[in-house]
DNA sequence: TCCTTATTTAGCTAATTTGTTAAATTAATA
DNA sequence: TATTAATTTAACAAATTAGCTAAATAAGGA
């Protein structure tokens, strides 16, 4: 379960306009390329892209996007993995999913609260 | 269906720790109370709360509570209706679930792209 | 070993955000 | 009508964020 701290870290992640294309292209494929062929096309690692290719897409310096990176990374979003003098990056559906329950949660035990005052809207479940 | 603008705002809206509490309490009933007791109890306005209510909550002004509200209000969050010179906020559930349904479909939109490389991860699902 | 590639860190500036208090606005009430 | 209550706007300061270039680091290849 996420606490408090790691879902303001998240939203204020996502809260970037860079930051949430790189996001949104990530789980959407747009720069999922199969980078080393000797390996399983399978392996995430090897489908994933790193720092240079995602910078391609932007009209930011290299270290500007890097900073983005790492603070999706810190708040978990993507996972960063270093191979040779490279660093692939894939996505974390885990989290993003998790962060889905919570808001159908959140709307879920709201709803339930308004029944307290009005039961005539339980019929509309 | 929230455009990326819309998005960005609602994630900044949200990435910042006071606003995240005011939309928690908001629906989780933290500051729900039954204001005007003229009304029918399923008179979401009369269910609502005010501005001064919800600052009385946190050491930080009124201006600024009042400024951290029409943010999310900006961003769809909750909607703000004046009676007579009282303001009443209530939540949009209407917005997080949207919100989290975008969340739900991009991780399924992964998934799908995932097993475009392995067959054998259908088996899975 | 030297060069190249990939990435991060450092140091800086500009823009934005978040807080403050004081003043303005709006509506109810005495 | 004068006062009080609820809220916003204005003007400002401090902190944070987001960008840059230059330098540092790390690994691979000639």
């Amino acid at each position: 379960m996420l606490n408090m701290e790691q879902k303001i870290k998240i939203f204020k992640a996502l809260g970037n306009e860079t930051r949430f294309k790189i996001f949104k292209n990530m789980f959407s494929g747009g720069y999922a390329c199969h980078i080393d062929e000797s390996k399983s096309k399978d392996d995430l690692i090897a489908q994933a892209t790193c720092v240079t290719t995602i910078a391609d897409n932007f009209n930011f310096s290299l270290p500007t996007i890097s900073r983005h990176l790492k603070e999706l990374r810190d708040a978990n979003i993507i996972k960063m993995t270093k191979k040779s003098n490279k660093i692939y990056i894939e996505p974390n559906p885990q989290i993003i999913n998790e962060l889905s329950k919570c808001f159908t949660d959140l709307v879920d035990n709201y709803d339930e609260s308004l029944y307290q005052f009005d039961n005539s809207k339980k019929e509309e479940k």
